[in-house]
DNA sequence: GATTGTTAGTGAACCTTCTTTACAAACTCG
DNA sequence: CGAGTTTGTAAAGAAGGTTCACTAACAATC
């Protein structure tokens, strides 16, 4: 009897195209990030067998997603040198777009590696509703129009809470309530198009490109708001409700903190006090420091980091996390507020727990909710991650 | 192109015979929740067809792990009667054994309903190191023996950081380190033997056994320590170093509470203070309440609650929770202490995430762990949780 | 009571995809 | 140059699903 792996509720069945469809995304995957290889190295690196490598290969050649690239050159091995095949990154694009600002809409085409070719953004008319999305689908068009190869798919940040068929069920940003938002601009720009939530979608950039280990990624985004996504055991914790990531609205600022570095809990837009949000957004960290000298500065943005990492023990403990990558500008992010966020974690949770854990700020930077976005694509479309 | 799920990294390749697996998962699956049924019914709950069900039934009557119950009758009913197919629960046993106390070796026969057929328990001799293995050998020896059908496979809830494979990679309390616990006593026993975590089996009871949605579960055991097992998208969560779930060890009490009903923080075995496990542990609850009046029992009870509910929200807002249940004596869980920890979980989360949670203490009484443990062995061997 | 329509279960033929086996081509090394 | 390796592909085989077709059993209706 085979030891199966401990998930549970498999769910639906199991057809061979399925099959074909797993195999597919093993050979694009190891493309992707270990590079070129012969189809030889590529058997051994997904355990299957030649036959069925060349054969896959040969499907993706005349898609056009793989090219053969040429001899392998080893020196000193003996036997027939492979042919080398890798991934056509340039020949074809993805169309990648933020929503996370209130005023403007960014976007970006990419390659396949996720570079970014092109960079561009537009004002909303009126980033709300309806028309919002009016916008939205025109900024798509443009997007996708500019792009001078095919277009894989487009892949959108949105804030809100955001389901996995990319049906945004609430936005209040931009008053899009049970919003089938990946249906309405796929039917539109007759392009492929997933939808997260932009904190879902920084932590799949960050676990793509960031060099995550993938073990447990915990991605704060620090902006006018702040939110998290989770990545558990190679996949996106969407959460009861789809809700999950939600720490912006956690109370990290209690009553009797009055007396401290912070002053007594702020009032929210949510309608409570102190929520992490009131302390650790970005307009909330730019008027604590706005004025002071260095070292006062550093003091007030030690004194978030501390409450953040009361905040987040809790969690890390809980999920035993890898890393947590806080996604904003390093320079309020970087410094005494990075190193008392770890610190008070450290201080508050087992050896073993804090041992192996990661602090630090995203070395994505402005790309990273594009990155994102991207790899949205490159998942749902092409199995990659 | 097939949408496919936000599952990332595949992993694994896929063979006809895991397909088989799945599907065989399926049915035993539906059996196991649902009941007996028909060939037909188990067609279209699984969505195979009914040639593929006959098959798989047909290998499931000659393991005997089926059989037949005679003709469906159900009134008004045109067509055919089916014949209905159930699981044969009764023809098999589960061993499972609980290793949380020191002293006791708690053990059970089960069913394959779940339902407890024979219950024993035996001292240590020794609860740590090889000793302790000698012991737990001859525990599981004589409950195998005792078992008046064949053994599906004996399940282990051990304290300790364990891996997937049922490898104990620390258990301080059993003196325990990097022992290949499940392999060792598969070797004695010449039955399959799965081993996790006593509070992963005691989530993994809550999910199977407790009517959890399964959702977003988080189970938090409270016995001599506070450990927690967490299901998110009906998968445990494992952590970075299979350490998820260590809740009992993060800072609960401030300097800053002195002056508050709990007191000032009090010293962990662990080395720091004021650690959950310094007020919700057993011994910590029971010592708090002693000789007190109801009403200053009560208070003293929801004192610890609100800290626990401040330690929680951040982990139910972070994973979107849909359930968390307290295993544990529930007339020092269930009342005020419960209140008070749900109190302070609304008071600190958004109502969007506190508005689906459930907080309830355990209904599976004593027998929690033991049925955890089972599952663990219809979870490994049948596929059915 | 015969007929009609529906449902259950199974056998036969076929499809897909993977594997095993076999082989030619290309390369290194002695 | 021969021996041993490695690569890539063709052909045959295995596993497990599906569709199609059929028989059996049943309710309802004429």
């Amino acid at each position: 009897m085979p030891t199966t792996t401990r998930t549970l509720r498999p769910a639906s069945k199991v057809l061979p195209e399925h099959a074909r469809v797993v195999h597919r995304a093993m050979v694009l995957q190891q493309l992707f990030h270990g590079g070129p290889g012969s189809r030889a190295d590529l058997a051994r690196s997904t355990g299957l067998t030649r036959v069925t490598i060349s054969d896959l290969v040969g499907e993706l050649l005349a898609e056009g997603l793989v090219a053969e690239l040429g001899q392998a050159h080893e020196e000193g091995k003996v036997g027939k040198r492979g042919t080398l095949v890798g991934l056509r990154t340039e020949a074809f694009r993805i169309v990648a777009v933020d929503l996370r600002d209130d005023e403007l809409l960014h976007g970006a085409l990419l390659d396949l590696s996720g570079a970014v070719v092109d960079q561009r953004s537009a004002r909303f008319t009126e980033p709300r509703g309806e028309a919002a999305l009016a916008d939205l689908t025109a900024f798509c068009r443009a997007l996708v129009g500019a792009a001078t190869r095919p277009v894989l798919g487009v892949g959108v940040g949105s804030p809100g809470i955001i389901d996995a068929g990319g049906n945004v069920l609430e936005a209040p940003n931009r008053d899009w309530y049970d919003l089938p938002l990946a249906a309405r601009l796929t039917e539109a720009l007759g392009v492929p198009v997933h939808v997260a939530n932009d904190a879902d979608t920084a932590a799949l950039g960050e676990f793509t490109f960031g060099g995550a280990s993938g073990a447990g990624l915990l991605v704060l985004t620090v902006g006018q708001g702040v939110g998290a996504g989770i990545v558990v055991d190679g996949a996106l914790v969407s959460g009861h409700g789809h809700a999950a990531g939600e720490l912006g609205h956690v109370t990290a600022v209690d009553e009797r903190d009055d007396d401290g570095p912070l002053g007594p809990p702020l009032p929210c837009a949510c309608g409570r006090t102190g929520c992490l949000e009131t302390v650790l957004a970005l307009p909330a960290l730019r008027r604590r420091v706005a004025g002071l000298d260095p070292t006062s500065a550093d003091a007030a943005l030690a004194s978030v980091g501390r409450r953040l990492g009361i905040v987040l023990a809790p969690v890390v403990s809980a999920l035993n996390l890898a890393e947590v990558v806080l996604s904003g500008p390093p320079e309020l992010l970087g410094g005494p507020l990075r190193d008392a966020a770890l610190a008070a974690i450290r201080e508050r949770t087992m050896p073993v727990t804090s041992r192996g854990l990661q602090l630090r700020v995203t070395t994505l930077g402005e790309a990273a909710p594009l990155s994102g976005a991207a790899v949205l694509v490159l998942s749902g479309q092409l199995g990659v991650t």
